[in-house]
DNA sequence: TTTATTTTGTACCGAACGGTAAAATAATTT
DNA sequence: AAATTATTTTACCGTTCGGTACAAAATAAA
């Protein structure tokens, strides 16, 4: 095995020695992700897997490592895929744009028919039997680190003036990533785009307006 | 085994026939229901749940007939325990005192040490397999049902006139419910009562005030 | 005391789990 | 063409899964 198999035919045009990998990484993982995505972390079985994405154990395991590993590099991707909406949030020039865009594309997304619904991030390890728990802490440090960077977008706010001098950046963050991951929740339940928009508009009303 | 095992004891003074059972039902049961809430329905094996009932499987198997019905006994018990908040909070005067009862005390009963962080009713089965999937309906079944309770009481809200009259029920129970189940996950994350407080309060503030 | 009834403990079942050894195959390198 | 390297295929590994057969034990009924 290569030391980056996820690299290993991007910078290099000549063909690598040895029988090539009949399938492409990137669409395996991609398959792997929604398998993940639908089922969660140990929900998802490896034949669930290796069926999915169109190959066979010993090829899992020599490209992704294991089952572990192959999920983390399965949220990896989905935090960086097209439709991924939280972080490009940030760049929204005001705090209420942040929140609005934020809740406003969990909505759309989460109710997506073209994958399964809700949010990886949450649906992925929320309770798991022992074993799974470095994946559960593992998506619990992620989830972590999205609502500090929404702390710190809603602290530079402040100091803009977008948000009152009074506001509470820790509270307004912890509410508005409470309700993203509560619409994931309403998604499972089978809730569509329409109700989920209602929910985040209504969620809207608690955040402050943008200041002038 | 008797039709209804965990009435048994209840009606009937005289000891029944065959060797008697030397565990508590409810006990049991309760021991299972922290095991469930902690690592979810399929997270919990049978040696997980025998051990915390401290009894074996042939006799979980004879009292509560398989895992899938113990889990279901498990989540009416919960429903049921004396620090249930949900369907109490209904009786509250008016629709914000309903809102506020529910989401102070998921707040509250979410970050309690004294029990799995979160609400079974969400960490239970979330994301699951294939062979979860009855399980994961029937919680779903009982997520929505706590919805239509709420959006009820909201209607009657509009009716007796706390709520104004443009009021939407639909859009403000399922809020409410959105903020609750995000707690859960809160919750999960490690999160202080506190923290969640301070999220509940904020949410509150989306909630219409009370008329009068 | 015997019989009937129920629960207990032990030992086991087939199936599914995550993971891997090893040979066959397909490419590059020499 | 021969040797090297990496991937595919097949078959298998030990463990754990949910669930149960069976006999010993403990009670009430006869």
């Amino acid at each position: 095995m290569s030391a980056n198999p996820l690299n290993s035919t991007t910078c290099n045009n000549t063909a690598p020695v040895g029988r090539p990998r009949a399938f492409d990484l990137e669409t395996a993982l991609q398959k792997a992700l929604e398998v993940f995505w639908q089922k969660g972390y140990e929900g998802a079985s490896l034949p669930d897997l290796t069926e999915a994405m169109g190959i066979n154990k010993p090829s899992l395991y020599a490209a992704f490592g294991n089952k572990e590993q192959l999920f983390l590099k399965a949220i990896e991707r989905y935090e960086n895929r097209p439709s991924a909406f939280f972080y490009p949030s940030m760049q929204e020039p005001t705090a209420y744009r942040v929140a609005e865009r934020i809740l406003l594309g969990a909505a759309a997304e989460h109710s997506n028919p073209l994958h399964p619904p809700g949010c990886l991030m949450v649906q992925g390890a929320l309770a798991c039997s022992d074993s799974g728990q470095s994946v559960k802490d593992a998506l619990i440090a992620r989830r972590k680190a999205g609502f500090e960077q929404l702390v710190q977008r809603f602290e530079q706010a402040k100091i803009s003036g977008d948000l009152p001098a009074d506001a509470d950046p820790q509270g307004l963050a912890g509410f508005i990533i409470t309700v993203l991951q509560g619409l994931s929740v309403q998604a499972t339940n089978g809730a569509c785009a329409e109700q989920l928009n209602n929910i985040a508009r209504t969620a809207l009303r608690a955040f402050p307006a943008e200041q002038n």
